[in-house]
DNA sequence: ACAAAAGTGTTAGCCTTACACCCATGA
DNA sequence: TCATGGGTGTAAGGCTAACACTTTTGT
């Protein structure tokens, strides 16, 4: 009854899926960064197949969702105390589609029966992470050949519904950037206004008057402002600014 | 292998429930209802032992996770058509705990294997729904003795983590009532002014200032002035409002 | 001195709060 | 005509948009 992989090297056998890993269930995480003026997102890629996908993984039968959600991040990043929040349970049907996997396991040289365990029905978590993007270092899966970012307005064709859960994930981000200031763990440790404005225009998509966008920011008393930052131009120097948890 | 309860005129087997959900993940809905002035969800009781626990329900393999919240809300309610939305999807590890299920099948008579499909751990994915009070017919599932409505000020103790999962829904309920106009799928087909300021007073559990409460709303435009509401007291007559969809 | 970018001040409009006032109803 | 509750008008305060103006920086 039980299902293997012909090359058991890299691959556990599908006994051992069970063994250790709640079944059925998957987590996708849509982990956001900002560089150069672009909101990125980290992807896996399957070389031989062309295939993209979100960072994914699954649950430890002794361990919470959550936490599950912080290894898998971990693992991808090399980042502990990170931004990460849930935001939807993927569940319908139509995302049950062994074959990219199926190709990507093939491309990798393996050859797996068809009713693996890692071929069944999956619903997946999605989490979205927020992290700064100059500390991260992507490290791919035992599956793929690269982590790398990826400008969220340029992105490649992915996996099953993975652009849905990106989508999702973007909208999320949108409604909960002003309310929740989550905004800030996109930033480096320090950053101008002019940073900041920029990040919010593009998660945002749209432009903000620099003056009031400033006042605002300001007024909401979470920033503490430190030295200037001078970079050689012609110009008056910025505040460099740092985010302060409220009674922190 | 296959566990099987010793009672199987109601309960199916281990194998029955395998072949047809998917494992370890389930669906609680948190339903709201809005009656005399209280806020009320609805709670199945399980008579012999003395248990209270959210309406809940597994996933078919071949249906959608959205799919089966809405046969569980018909099944529990008789209603279609209702407002029904994923907050949170909940998988910490204390909340496998199989005594509570084991306690009320035993106080109705099974005795169950202990190591049956139904006591394995579990990751349930939180609904809620607002609905028309008056138009819910609650039915208790198989194992329930009643189905009843229940104010939310004074809820009995819940089975494993299903008051964090309350707490949780009503959280997100005060999050999207403003942005998402959503209250008015607790109120009757028509209603007056007052009737939807006591439901968002009790919501939100602050007081409004009539006439203030009176010119945001209407603002919204997204209110049909019908007829005046004559109850025979000695004051002018209320009108009664009815909610009008944006745009369809 | 000048251009470029940062920072500050001022005004107008919008929304909410607060409260005064008027209207309808039935005893 | 009176008490009760519903509906409307108006002014004050807070927030943001818009824009004018000042300050700083290196050439």
């Amino acid at each position: 009854m039980i299902q293997t992989l012909e090359a058991q090297k890299l691959v556990p056998n599908a006994n051992d899926f069970e063994n250790i890993f709640m079944p059925g269930l998957a987590i996708d995480a849509v982990i956001f960064g900002f560089d150069a003026n672009q909101l990125k997102i980290l992807l896996l890629k399957y070389e031989n197949t062309n295939l993209y996908a979100l960072p994914g993984g699954f649950i430890k039968k002794n361990e919470s969702l959550n936490n599950a959600a912080k290894r898998m991040l971990l693992e991808r990043t090399g980042l502990e105390n990170i931004y990460l929040e849930q935001f939807y349970t993927f569940g319908d049907i139509e995302r049950h589609d062994p074959e990219p996997l199926k190709t990507i396991l093939k491309g990798k040289g393996y050859v797996a029966l068809s009713d693996h365990w890692l071929f069944e029905r999956f619903l997946t978590v999605g989490y979205y992470a927020l992290i700064d993007y100059s500390k991260a270092v992507p490290i791919p899966d035992f599956l793929a050949d690269k982590c790398e970012w990826h400008d969220l307005k340029k992105l490649p064709t992915l996996m099953l519904d993975h652009t849905q859960i990106v989508n999702k994930a973007l909208q999320t981000l949108r409604a909960n950037i002003d309310d929740q200031l989550i905004g800030f763990n996109l930033m480096p440790e320090t950053f101008t206004m002019n940073d900041l404005q920029r990040l919010y225009e593009t998660v945002l998509g749209k432009k903000f008057l620099r003056t009031s966008f400033q006042r605002k920011i300001l007024n909401l008393e979470i920033l503490q402002q430190n030295d200037r930052k001078f970079t050689g131009a012609a110009n008056k120097a910025p505040y460099l600014y740092k985010f302060i948890r409220n009674g922190k």
